[in-house]
DNA sequence: GTTCTAGAAC
DNA sequence: GTTCTAGAAC
């Protein structure tokens, strides 16, 4: 059995030119950060935005977030804010695809994992369908459910820059004991709370969800069509309101 | 972070 | 008997 590379992030954020990594690896970068496919994505969109190396910051001072959090307060508040810009970016891309694709957009959440496994400070980008092959255990799940604590969400962690040095100090330790056991948290659905007793319940679920999301959007642009159509022709015959304005006077003509 | 698999849970 | 979880990986 290979074992796993953990740093392998690092190496991606300390390229030159990080057009060098493979297309399948990079998403897009900026000056500051690139942002890479998650290699075992846990949403049908799932990508990673990496601080890329630049002095006088370290790859040490970049390791986590709680490394981060742990310079001086106006740099680490300066990278993050930087990866949220730049994962907004992203979060536009992904909406764009998901209309391409879908013709509809679902949430996206934009944050880090109070406990990372893997060193160099990532900060996801993940769609809120959690539907995905490579999402197996509790584990998985419970690391992005958005309600549990365990994932930090961007704006959260922002605004603890803007409250009391306490709350910061509080805040910032990120500590594993903390935070770990949250994995292990009963199953439930961050959309509407019910208890599951195992992962493919709520896989099948999820899934269930979904598909009505998607049935309901098809019946909703099926209906904007017909509307469409209609008002096309009353414009054809000069009829002055649009279709769903009209008041229905039981004329069948 | 994943894979593999023993044995728990059903 | 099969499904599912959770701990080891030298």
């Amino acid at each position: 059995m290979p074992m796993p590379n953990l740093t392998v992030l690092r190496t991606y954020a300390l390229k030159p030119n990080p057009t060098d990594l493979p297309s399948s690896v990079l998403f897009c970068h900026t000056e500051t950060s690139l942002t890479i496919f998650d290699a075992y994505p846990k949403a049908m969109f799932h990508f990673l935005v990496l601080p890329r190396v630049i002095p006088p910051t370290t790859t040490s001072e970049l390791m986590s977030l709680r490394s981060l959090l742990a310079v001086e307060k106006e740099r680490a508040w300066g990278i993050v804010e930087m990866l949220g810009k730049d994962a907004e970016q992203v979060r536009g891309m992904v909406e764009d695809e998901m209309v391409k694709r879908y013709g509809f957009k679902w949430d996206i959440w934009i944050g880090f994992h109070s406990v990372p496994s893997m060193e160099h400070l990532h900060l996801h980008v993940i769609s809120s369908d959690l539907i995905s092959p490579a999402l197996k255990n509790k584990k998985h799940y419970n690391s992005f459910h958005p309600k549990l604590g365990f994932f930090l969400h961007l704006k959260d962690v922002l605004s603890w820059f803007d409250s009391d040095p306490s709350y910061f100090d509080m805040m910032s330790g990120l500590k594993k004991d903390q935070y770990e056991p949250l994995l292990k948290e009963d199953l439930v659905c961050w959309e509407c709370d019910k208890a599951f007793k195992n992962i493919p319940a709520l896989k099948t679920h999820l899934q269930g969800i979904w598909d009505e999301r998607v049935r309901r959007e098809k019946n909703r642009l099926e209906k904007k069509r017909k509307r469409d159509h209609e008002d096309e022709e009353a414009a054809a015959t000069q009829t002055s309101l649009p279709s769903n304005k009209r008041v229905d006077t039981g004329d069948a003509s």
